[in-house]
DNA sequence: CAGCGCCCCTGCCCGC
DNA sequence: TGCGGGCAGGGGCGCT
């Protein structure tokens, strides 16, 4: 499910139902995430006050006392808060329930994502310590991404989706980025020129800005609804649309597949 | 070491 | 209505 604005969006919305509240315990209902749930969680956890909850690409760190739970949606996992007399269903596999009645509940049916917990500094982590830049910040710019580039074979579309060169740009927002910047997605990464890395940079934070700010309209009733992101509404030009007229040119959308994930492109607009 | 496939898993939709 | 196949918004790992 999650792209970065819907993590982000689950970060927004958690964090003040739970932040500044002690764990009074954990539930692990199905340990087999991606990796295992670490053991103990319950022991390690309990009594510890939830400083902040913040967000490094799609992970969510919930920072203690006496280290950091790391937290990744995978493909299909989502958090709610809900309270003890939410009926359990299938897949909510881990609930860290807090003192003041809130309870943070994983709900993963495909099992994609996973827990850590980390004593030492969570950015050092060997999944977060080889992260790219954040697509919004400043870090993240053309020039950087050019030079990156450099001599670089593999299709511009892999090449964004790879979170060692950017964080957060998923599949759907690869497609709608290139077709925002005239890009083909096959474009080996070292075959686009400096001024064209002005073009995409600009296009994934356009199109990264508007999904969270599309989320956050979801944000208000995140505790009682069942935090759908907003962003599944927003108006895509080419994800999902093969054979559809281009809303630009009209010619039909294409599509194929690279690495094993769908791509869609318009022929005529992306060189 | 860049570049590729593979795979973890369940749900859902489509065609027969 | 049942069943098999294909596909799904992620990303680490292991092989070449």
């Amino acid at each position: 499910m999650p792209e970065l604005p819907e993590v982000e969006t689950t970060c927004r919305g958690i964090a003040p139902h739970i932040q500044g509240q002690a764990v009074e315990g954990v539930t692990v209902r199905n340990s087999k995430l991606r990796w295992p749930v670490p053991r103990g969680l319950n022991k390690t956890l309990s009594g510890q006050s939830l400083i902040t909850v913040g967000r490094r690409g799609k992970y969510l760190l919930l920072n203690f006392p006496q280290g950091t739970l790391i937290m990744h949606l995978g493909m299909s996992g989502s958090l709610q808060i809900v309270t003890s007399d939410t009926p359990v269903r299938k897949h909510d596999h881990v609930d860290i329930a807090f003192t003041n009645g809130n309870i943070l509940r994983l709900h993963d049916p495909r099992r994609f994502g996973s827990i850590h917990w980390t004593t030492a500094e969570p950015l050092q982590h060997d999944l977060l310590s080889q992260l790219g830049p954040e697509p919004l910040d400043t870090a993240f710019n053309a020039d950087d991404l050019w030079q990156h580039a450099r001599k670089r074979k593999v299709a511009i579309k892999q090449f964004i989706m790879d979170s060692h060169v950017v964080v957060g740009v998923g599949n759907i927002y690869a497609s709608e980025s290139l077709f925002r910047a005239g890009i083909h997605p096959k474009r080996a990464a070292g075959k686009v020129s400096r001024e064209r890395y002005e073009a995409l940079v600009k296009a994934i934070k356009t199109v990264i800005r508007a999904a969270i700010k599309q989320g956050g309209t979801t944000l208000r009733d995140f505790t009682g609804g069942d935090g759908k992101p907003g962003y599944f509404k927003q108006k895509l030009n080419v994800y999902g649309r093969q054979g559809e007229p281009c809303n630009n040119c009209g010619k039909p959308v294409s599509h194929c597949v690279m690495g094993q994930r769908a791509t869609y492109y318009c022929t005529q607009c992306q060189k």
